[in-house]
DNA sequence: ATTGCAAGTGCAACTATTTGCACAATGACT
DNA sequence: AGTCATTGTGCAAATAGTTGCACTTGCAAT
């Protein structure tokens, strides 16, 4: 319970209506500790209260991402993942393993520079929320490829 | 008809076999002047030969992404979109505006200084392929937000 | 508390893309 | 030219995600 407050409070100030639907996903995506699924949150949702339907999630989700209160981002394993944006504070990208599918985190700090030179070169206001860049990690490239292979798709029960 | 021969050359060398299938779609895809997605690969596929199924479009254009000989890349209009990898020549990315929907073409040169950080601080080797990078372009951000609205999906007859 | 209506939801049908399986075709070896 | 193992293909069924439409609900004005 209590997704941020700040973000119930910018919905309602933008228009939008509070219902329990918006604010069961909005709680269950604050309290998930890191990138989760429409079809997770789907399953948490109906936990609670069963008769939601996936695409009330997908709709929120899609209008939270417009509004730029939560990323949305392919990872490679197959689901598009959401997160909360922070604001102010740590934000962060990620650099995924095409072959072992680990997924590192760095600094905005990085794409600065990039995010500076689009803009003043081209004019372009580049949105800079939540990026995942595929390659190889280091550990991968040293040929170290330790046991878990990329995997695709098919969400199980847990 | 004849895709670079380089192209051809290279899959048979790696072991894959050459069937008229395969051949076909990469003479589109060499023959296609921009970024073509599956959907339009397959229609001019079926003018030659209709007996081709849209399974065989998509599978080869996975094995050809892995062989990275082709970008897949999402430009925002609700298809994802397939090109020539030059492997020596101009290669380039996209800026995308989420506005108008226009999509600008800017040098890989920019995106050197990130993926070599990227190496030095994290022993991560980005695939800097074919990116496209959302935002907001010059125009819109000065409000000129000329006609042309956001659109997604539908393949239409063209 | 009641009303009215625009915004939101559930449902079913649809879209793009993937996959399992039985059959067909490639290309190496003869 | 013929054989054969292996790879690739067509088809049908599945997947994640979207959309049109009729019904429900939030909420602002009374
Ligand atoms: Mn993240
Ligand atoms: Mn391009
Ligand atoms: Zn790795
Ligand atoms: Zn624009």
């Amino acid at each position: 319970m209590t997704a941020h407050p700040t973000i119930v409070e910018s919905l309602r100030q933008e228009g939008y209506r509070l219902t329990p639907q918006r604010i069961m996903i909005l709680d269950i995506i604050n309290d998930s500790m890191s990138h989760i699924s429409a079809e997770e949150i789907h399953r948490k949702v109906q936990e609670q209260y069963p008769f939601v339907n996936i695409s009330t999630i997908y709709r929120t989700l899609n209008l939270l991402k417009k509004l730029r209160l939560i990323s949305e981002t392919d990872l490679g394993d197959g689901y598009v993942r959401y997160e909360l944006l922070e604001r102010e504070r740590h934000r962060h990208h990620h650099l995924v393993c095409r072959q072992c599918g680990e997924s590192f985190a760095f600094e905005d700090e990085l794409l600065k520079p990039l995010q500076i030179r689009l803009l003043k070169e081209y004019g372009f206001a580049a949105d800079v929320d939540h990026f995942a860049i595929f390659g190889l990690c280091q550990r991968c490239r040293r040929g170290e490829g330790r046991g878990g292979v990329r995997k695709e798709g098919q969400h199980g029960a847990d």
